[in-house]
DNA sequence: CAGCATCCCGCCGGATACTG
DNA sequence: CAGTATCCGGCGGGATGCTG
């Protein structure tokens, strides 16, 4: 028998963190994206995203880069040069994440045909 | 060689999609509690979460119900009773994201120290 | 190129009150 | 008990402009 999660007590509570961070809109695809190509430029992170905004891609790897999931380098040339890669823990989070894509890939046909046949806007 | 993913095209892009929907602030929660309780009651549900507001819940398992993730069985009784379970779909969910759960747990507490060891809100 | 600063709008979601 | 209805404040996040 598995022992409970108390989903009560925000600070305690694993899940409620996790969602916390990564329940931001960007975080999960840069670390996606990250998980694909290695190693990536600002700029080449922005394209692949295609939607997201400087700003928020800004706050986004920065944060990320905070939490230790990604690591930031800094060429000390001009035009800046700046490189972002997938820290160890990072590396660790990514398969999880996938699982999710895989699952979502499977069944967002399933779950997209039971909002139109339930009229769900 | 897996095939990539394209992120910039929203309505095509399970990632993009997937995280529209298990983004928000409830619905994670509420498929792991379920996943843990098979069966719940709506109030019986809002006690776990602790911090749910009754609106935000009924919104939340709404779209769970929409989306057929979970199932809702009313009973025709006064009072009412009215009982949440997920479906096949949802369980099949559920696996994973209790794997990012279990990693969140494992991991939280080297992320709160990075977070803490660079001074970051 | 890689960002920070500022302004500002939309909507997420909380508080409260009402119904079957 | 299990919801809806309404109001409304906060902030997520887009647009724009400026810097090293």
């Amino acid at each position: 028998m598995k022992s409970k999660i108390n989903f009560a007590e925000t600070e305690n509570c694993p899940v409620r963190n996790i969602l916390d961070r990564f329940g931001d809109k960007w975080s999960t695809l840069v670390i996606l994206i990250l998980g694909e190509e290695k190693t990536l430029r600002f700029n080449e992170i922005q394209k692949k995203i295609g939607s997201v905004s400087q700003k928020m891609l800004a706050v986004t790897l920065k944060k990320l880069e905070a939490d230790g999931l990604v690591s930031r380098k800094v060429y000390p040339q001009v035009p800046p040069k700046v490189e972002y890669t997938l820290t160890n823990l990072g590396l660790s989070l990514l398969p999880k994440l996938q699982n999710l894509v895989k699952w979502a890939n499977e069944n967002m046909e399933e779950i997209t045909g039971n909002r139109v046949a339930r009229q769900i806007k």
